[in-house]
DNA sequence: AAGACGAAAGTGGTTGA
DNA sequence: TCAACAACTTTCGTCTT
């Protein structure tokens, strides 16, 4: 699994790799191994090297448009009038813009009377409400856009079900993007979500199995390996380890030692293992800080890790 | 002094009668 | 609906480097 490197080779460029990541979403060869093969990954909104596995940038936000042009002709086709057609608009961007700098009087009687009537009832002013909201938490969060449709495509289909009355706007769309994510591969744990969100931890889960229940969605729990190549690099962490992380979760699960066990925790304590093992050591503080799993859970998930893969770590 | 360790009690969610 | 249960947290004293 481990992809071997030519030796020596891209060594002397180690130094000071990770600072220069983040502005770099338009590279074309990997800063670390020199291969072109990059593989741009939106579903987990990254763009990470084949070769080498070194996550270039995180978080790639703008996909441009999804269909490609050949020549001139394919082009001036293909290319849309208007304004993209996105579920993130309460009316679906079917609306038509004015610039209210540049109206008349009677215009802007007349624009405020069709937006007065527009958004007549108190549905759709909470829906617009919602859609904002989504929007602040994924900004927040740095989701691509992807997950932002989805996350108000779902937020569409619980208000057709009428499930958002007598229920708390903030709640419903934190739990919203917290399903979005899972559904994604790119969790994030309830405890970011509620960082940038307004209200409880508490309130958001009961909104999370809420939704569930009632859109009878299936979510099957979140890998630990989905949460590795972000606590890695937030915690400053070589590919080299992000890799031998990922290795020893696999080898844990199939001993079935992740049965039961909180999937954080594993990936946390996979983490700290393999930065001991390559030479780059975290304290369980800095691990528990970065996760949120507590010092403690790192203890019993790491000891039980060690012992039963056979893997000696030394201090 | 910082980090690691582990015991013990407390918390919140799940499950099964 | 309630109690039992497992995972995880909180807290804290002790050991190690």
């Amino acid at each position: 699994m481990v992809p071997e490197r030519e030796k020596g080779e891209g060594r002397d460029k180690k130094q000071g790799k990770q600072e220069e990541e983040e502005d770099d979403a338009n590279v074309s060869v990997c800063p670390e191994c020199g291969s072109k093969c990059l593989v741009r990954d939106y579903t987990k909104a990254e763009i990470f090297c084949a070769d080498c596995g070194l996550v270039i940038a995180e978080n790639i936000v703008d996909m441009g448009p999804e269909w490609r042009a050949f020549d001139s002709e394919q082009m001036l086709k293909r290319a849309r009038a208007g304004a993209p057609l996105t579920y993130r608009i309460h009316d679906k961007g079917l609306s038509t813009l004015t610039k209210w700098n540049s109206l008349t009087q009677g215009q802007y009687k007349l624009k405020k009377w069709q937006q007065r009537t527009h958004i007549a009832n108190t549905t759709e002013r909470s829906f617009i409400f919602a859609l904002s909201e989504i929007d602040r938490i994924s900004s927040a969060l740095k989701l691509p856009m992807n997950i932002r449709e989805a996350a108000s495509m779902l937020y569409r289909r619980a208000m057709k079900k009428h499930l958002i009355r007598g229920r708390s706007i903030e709640g419903i769309t934190s739990a919203i993007i917290y399903i979005t994510c899972r559904q994604y591969g790119v969790p994030r744990t309830l405890e970011e979500i509620t960082e940038v969100s307004r209200v409880e931890q508490k309130e958001i889960s009961r909104a999370y199995r809420f939704l569930l229940r009632e859109l009878d969605l299936k979510i099957s729990p979140a890998s630990p390996i989905d949460f590795v190549p972000r606590f890695c690099s937030m915690l400053g962490l070589s590919s080299d380890i992000r890799a031998k992380a990922i290795e020893i979760i696999k080898k844990a699960s199939e001993k079935e030692l992740t049965n039961g066990r909180g999937p954080i925790g594993i990936a946390a304590a996979a983490i700290y293992i393999a930065a001991i093992l390559n030479g780059e050591h975290r304290t369980q503080k800095d691990v528990s800080d970065v996760t949120g799993v507590t010092e403690v859970t790192i203890r019993n998930r790491y000891k039980e890790l060690s012992e039963q893969l056979d893997i000696e770590v030394l201090l």
